[in-house]
DNA sequence: CCTTGACCTAAAGTTAGGTTCAGAAATTAC
DNA sequence: GTAATTTCTGAACCTAACTTTAGGTCAAGG
């Protein structure tokens, strides 16, 4: 019954609710590193609940594990996170969380535009390769709603 | 040289900037429904141009290609959409979005509580659990940021 | 001591949304 | 009438973010 024996990965997944495998799967991302007993048994500190804590809202704001990494890294490496440090990380995310809404306020707005003329067309309506997730479509221009670029 | 002859797959896929494989994939998601001929290859009609553009519209706002087929369903099937058509349909994205923005503003203003607070802690601080795509996070309830319901 | 539950690793499976490949048939271009 | 393109099908492969499984090891209670 030693202090700071740390927790057992059992008890972290209670206290975040996330699954045991899930766990050891953001380890292997380098989310997190707990140190092994002498059994060979993983073994966290209690600050590791809100860092996989901090994981989950980030990932809620769209941000991808090796994005989430990134901003981890901003972290102390040497001690405790402080409320403090926690601050200056989360407004990296408040700077993606205003990218994004601006991004679909955008769209919205075109959206608005094209239900307005009934038209849907482009290149009169704005909808075609927004700058958002174009990289999900693949790459190279779309044309949409019917209308090659030369009419 | 007949008319009526119908797009080949290529040519709608020059047309949309989709790559051909795409498109068979979205048929086979029930997304499109191009008829065969004599050859037994696909032909489509112009308005599939708009179809296809109008599911990558609906793609950047964040629909599963279920959910796009399901929006689908509201054209009629037996002629051709008019811009009225189009405009209906659209007014779920619209509804969509809205959704997803308001949602993404709370998100926002819990994140603004919780970096104001410096705490990051619960349940004070609202970002445990938000509707948004909870779902995306697996199911049951979510503790954050290193509080258990009980205190 | 012995059992039960928690934990270990590595590999394979899962879902979404596609892409790539192989080999054959249809179309188009010259 | 060839040659070059396109298209066809079905299956395998891809990424992200995990979960599940198989076969064993560790830890705690009685």
């Amino acid at each position: 019954m030693a202090v700071s024996e740390g927790l057992a990965i059992g008890a972290l997944a209670r206290r975040t609710g996330l699954a045991v495998s899930a766990i050891r799967y953001y380890e292997a991302q380098g989310l997190i590193s707990p140190w092994r007993n002498a059994g060979g048994q993983r073994r966290y500190q209690r600050a590791d609940i809100r860092r996989l804590s901090f994981v989950m809202i980030a990932q809620q704001f769209g941000l991808t594990l090796p994005e989430i990494r990134e901003v981890l890294s901003g972290l102390p490496g040497n001690r405790t996170p402080t409320p403090h440090d926690w601050k200056t990380i989360s407004e990296v995310l408040r700077t993606r969380l205003d990218q994004r809404i601006d991004t679909l306020m955008r769209l919205r707005d075109n959206l608005d535009g094209c239900i307005g003329c009934g038209c849907l067309s482009l290149p009169k309506c704005k909808l075609y390769n927004p700058d958002d997730r174009a990289k999900s479509l693949g790459s190279g221009p779309r044309y949409l709603m019917g209308d090659t670029p030369e009419g």
